[in-house]
DNA sequence: AGGCGATGTCAAGTATTTTTTACCCCAACT
DNA sequence: AGTTGGGGTAAAAAATACTTGACATCGCCT
């Protein structure tokens, strides 16, 4: 299927764990429309590093346990 | 002093740090061209989060060791 | 003096990408 | 039936990351 970008993300699951917070509320929180959450969850491409800072801030995590890279040692 | 990017680096300090890796070497690294990161060193804009992975692994340390958001807790 | 390596600037341009806008589906209500 | 809330798609729009190229400076070496 169509994926692009190397990187991909637990946002998903890190929302639910963080008390069931809802898609548009994690939008709300960072400041972008619930349809950049639904493309972020769906991996349709990476977030900038200003948001992914954003993102990762919400949730309360480091950015590597949000976003994972293909590529490590 | 028209900076428009909230999120600052440390790449320069990093790469010296780094036993005197040049310019040139961490664009090689990283697949980038050595305009990409005098760029970045001068703080003109903040790289693709997937940019972001491959310099701090190049530079060996986590991504909030080299880029630095204005909006922490 | 001449050359080389590392750094930097400026500018234009591409082309990729992120992000938004608009519309649709389904379940659980009242 | 109608509405509210959570989730989803697909288009285009808006933003910007990245490249290319040409040129200037500084320090070091022969």
């Amino acid at each position: 299927m169509g994926n692009g970008t190397p990187v991909t993300n637990a946002i998903r699951r890190l929302r639910f764990e963080r008390g069931e917070m809802t898609q548009q509320a994690l939008a709300d929180a960072c400041g972008v429309t619930r349809q950049t959450v639904i493309a972020l969850e769906a991996g349709r491409y990476a977030p900038s590093l200003e948001l992914a800072f954003r993102i990762a801030h919400a949730l309360e995590v480091r950015i590597e346990e949000v976003f994972q890279w293909a590529g490590e040692s």
